[in-house]
RNA sequence: GUGAUUGUAGCUCAGUUGGUUAGAGCGUCGGUCUGUGGAUCCGAAGGCCGCGGGUUCGAGUCCCGUCAGUCACCCCA
């Protein structure tokens, strides 16, 4: 049976060929956010665990519970990066780059958070992002929505579907949250239980719940939009027909609330049903004061995160991947002397052509070398056996087409670069 | 952290009201085919029945605990 050492819990290999599938997601997202004018920023794993406190706001589900959190061997306690916002604006003010202008970073990597693993929920998951600093401008919020969407557009995912919403600023919000009190609070014992705790937690929350008996309150409850001051109201109308015009398709959602401290102005967030209760892939908005929050200047901020794992399993349910053609070549000696004539001659292949170059060392049958071949998806067969060294050529037999060719026996680096040359 | 559910071969799963040597398909390896492939047929290897305890003459099967997977709640990517 297995062994009793288990990846730890909420966590996974990758091992192919599904690795291929990140590999291909991870080349996508480097080219695309170049396309945009973004750099890549990488911090640490881990960050002084009062960053993320302070970053993510000490009332909030990741700070209370969802930490990986340690004491080095210096007594500092130290916490597995939970999000990349916080320990990105950090580097942004560590390195005083934010004093250059705007700035345009991606990231992509791991993220770490204690929860009980469930479909598209991980303690170790992987997020692409984006942040784009030093822009109040609406067009900033479209910029990093848009190329968001670009992403979901590019594997022509159908079922995605974009939601935005605007959430104020600290003008407004405390007028609609006591809106929202003023609502609920007449029917507090109507509510279901959960609901019940939030009016007094964080009534913005009311609008997401999923309960049925709360769902008439909140439908008759205050929407956020007829109490946006005149700047915000302005920036949300801009920010619409921006998305008009660039043609996403978008729907507003006043119960897209966002469940980080740190939003103001616009939130939004990409969903998809096949994912399950989980139904975001991306989330994101406008943090205007974060940065100050954590030292820094008064600068603005937009950005997203992406859940790979999400984003892969949407992929998978669009069903728009192609089986991988048939490529490289399989090495197929038969015989030691056959050995020794075709390891050079793949060492060549293996510097000169882009394709893979497979090799057996096994002393097996032609049938079961084939066979091999096979499995490794080779598009051709190199075959060497006795009566190709006497008659000094190789066989190249295409395993696609099923017809064999003769290619001449010489130096390695001669056969290697006819092959390449042949096209393989 | 709470709840539901599932752990039997590398993978997917059978396994009778508890009954003695543990089953299939796929995959792997070999043969069929002394040098031309995804097929067919034949054969082989591969199991602490998640782990620990209990009940019983006897446990893969029943009970308790524990660990892990899956899904959901809370919350989020």
């Amino acid at each position: 049976m297995s062994s009793k050492i288990t990846a730890p819990r909420g966590t996974q290999d990758l091992i192919p060929p599904h690795s291929a599938q990140w590999q291909a997601l991870e080349q996508r997202i480097h080219a695309l956010a170049r396309r945009f004018g973004y750099g890549e920023v990488r911090t640490p794993l881990f960050e002084a665990t009062e960053l993320f406190v302070r970053g993510v706001g000490e009332t909030t589900d990741i700070v209370e519970k969802e930490m990986y959190t340690f004491r080095d061997k210096g007594d500092r306690s130290m916490t597995l990066r939970p999000e990349w916002t916080a320990p990105v604006v950090r580097a942004l003010l560590e390195h005083q780059l934010l004093a250059q202008g705007p700035q345009r970073l991606y990231y992509i990597g791991p993220i770490f958070r204690y929860e009980r693993p469930q479909k598209g929920r991980y303690r170790q998951s992987h997020q692409f992002g984006v942040e784009c600093t030093g822009y109040r401008e609406p067009e900033a919020d479209v910029e990093v929505i848009s190329l968001a969407w670009e992403l979901v557009r590019s594997y022509g995912i159908s079922d995605a579907a974009l939601k935005i919403n605007s959430i104020g600023d600290a003008q407004c919000r405390p007028r609609y949250r006591e809106a929202l009190l003023e609502h609920f609070r007449p029917n507090v014992s109507q509510l279901s239980p959960e609901a019940q705790q939030r009016v007094e937690r964080n009534p913005l929350r009311l609008l997401d719940s999923k309960e049925e008996r709360d769902a008439p309150f909140v439908a008759s409850a205050p929407r956020f939009e007829e109490f946006l001051c005149e700047p915000c109201r302005e920036h949300f109308t801009a920010l619409k027909a921006d998305l008009d015009m660039l043609e996403i398709p978008y729907a507003v959602d006043p119960r897209i609330v966002r469940g980080l401290d740190y939003y103001t102005r616009t939130v939004f967030e990409i969903t998809s049903n096949a994912l399950g209760a989980q139904s975001a892939v991306c989330g994101g908005g406008r943090y205007d004061d974060l940065i100050a929050s954590l030292g820094g200047p008064d600068v603005p901020a937009v950005g997203f995160a992406l859940g790979m794992e999400r984003f892969l399993m949407i992929v998978e349910a669009a069903g728009s991947e192609k089986p991988s053609a048939r490529s490289g070549v399989q090495a197929i000696a038969l015989g030691a002397q056959a050995r020794a004539t075709l390891l050079p001659i793949v060492a060549e292949l293996r510097r000169l052509a882009e394709v893979p170059a497979f090799m057996d060392y096994e002393e097996r049958k032609l049938l079961a070398h084939l066979k091999i071949a096979d499995r490794n998806g080779a598009r051709f067969a190199l075959i060497v056996g006795e009566q190709e060294l006497a008659a000094g050529e190789a066989v190249l037999r295409d395993l696609e087409s099923r017809t064999d060719r003769h290619v001449p026996l010489g130096s390695p680096r001669v056969v290697a670069a006819a092959l390449v040359e042949t096209g393989l």
